[in-house]
DNA sequence: GTCGTTTTGACATTGAATTTCGTTGATACC
DNA sequence: GGTATCAACGAAATTCAATGTCAAAACGAC
């Protein structure tokens, strides 16, 4: 398998677009970073590495990571979207702690086999899903 | 079991909110449209029965509902928060085209018993979940 | 009627995300 | 080397849904 970096350089060259020392650094950011990570957060991260950075091209390098399936946006419905790396890594879903914020990545078989049945039954393809489950943790529950 | 307007005019009641006629003919209106309207839409059609309204009052009034569960938000990721009624009826899911905006509504006991059993293993009470299918419908698919 | 509280509509503000725009920087060709 | 071309950049402006502010209006209690 490919790494992201070399993966990232394909899909920009494929679309004729150039990696760039800021694209390479947000990329190595994000992954170094992990998960869940909003924009504004991944742009503090980044400009201790390299002040001069501006926050419109870490948008923009987010959205290109999407576009090549880099990364995946999610919603937590927090008011900001969350970016995780995806490359190379299972699907998952999230189950969230609304008190808290807790977050616990599941993925369930049955669940996703499911989804694609479903879709099949109405005459669709299903290109993907978002699933998210809000709830309150067992810790929080304790207060 | 109560009709909508009841069941609104008794959580404000409850809350010490009062029902008023704006509120009254933002639910009506709210029924009447159906499903998945976002609050500017909801706003055009609320103004043609009564211009002097602002949309202020639509945006709070639909806060209202949503917290009296009389009203559902929905994220179809197109930008804005929709909306369907959802007093006495059954939860649903939904099977978006991605191409024509094609949405089914769907609901799925063995998906919905499976999220129940995923929250619970992980000590969690579930409140409430989303789920989103993405993909292309059969008509699309032809073209 | 008066008083006190809630609601309203007009308007201002917020904040994430996008767009604009002049400059920078890489690549290609000579 | 020089220079033309064009994508990418950073700073700032703009967008747009949603929320907040505020004075006036509506309502209810008395
Ligand atoms: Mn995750
Ligand atoms: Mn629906
Ligand atoms: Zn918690
Ligand atoms: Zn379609």
């Amino acid at each position: 398998m490919k790494s992201p970096q070399v993966a990232f350089s394909e899909y920009l060259a494929n679309e004729n677009l150039k990696m760039t020392p800021q694209r390479r650094l947000i990329l190595e950011t994000m992954l170094k970073q992990g998960d869940h990570v909003s924009s504004e957060e991944l742009y503090a991260r980044v400009k201790k590495k390299d002040p001069s950075i501006g926050q419109a091209t870490v948008y923009r390098t987010l959205k290109l990571l999407s576009d090549s399936g880099l990364v995946e946006p999610l919603d937590f419905a927090d008011g900001v979207t969350r970016y995780e790396p995806s490359y190379g890594k299972e699907h998952h879903d999230h189950l969230i702690c609304e008190k808290c914020g807790k977050n616990i990545e599941i993925l369930d078989a049955i669940i996703e086999h499911r989804q694609e049945a479903i879709a099949k039954e109405h005459g669709f393809t299903l290109n993907s899903h978002k699933m998210y489950l809000y709830g309150i943790c067992s810790d929080c529950r304790k207060e």
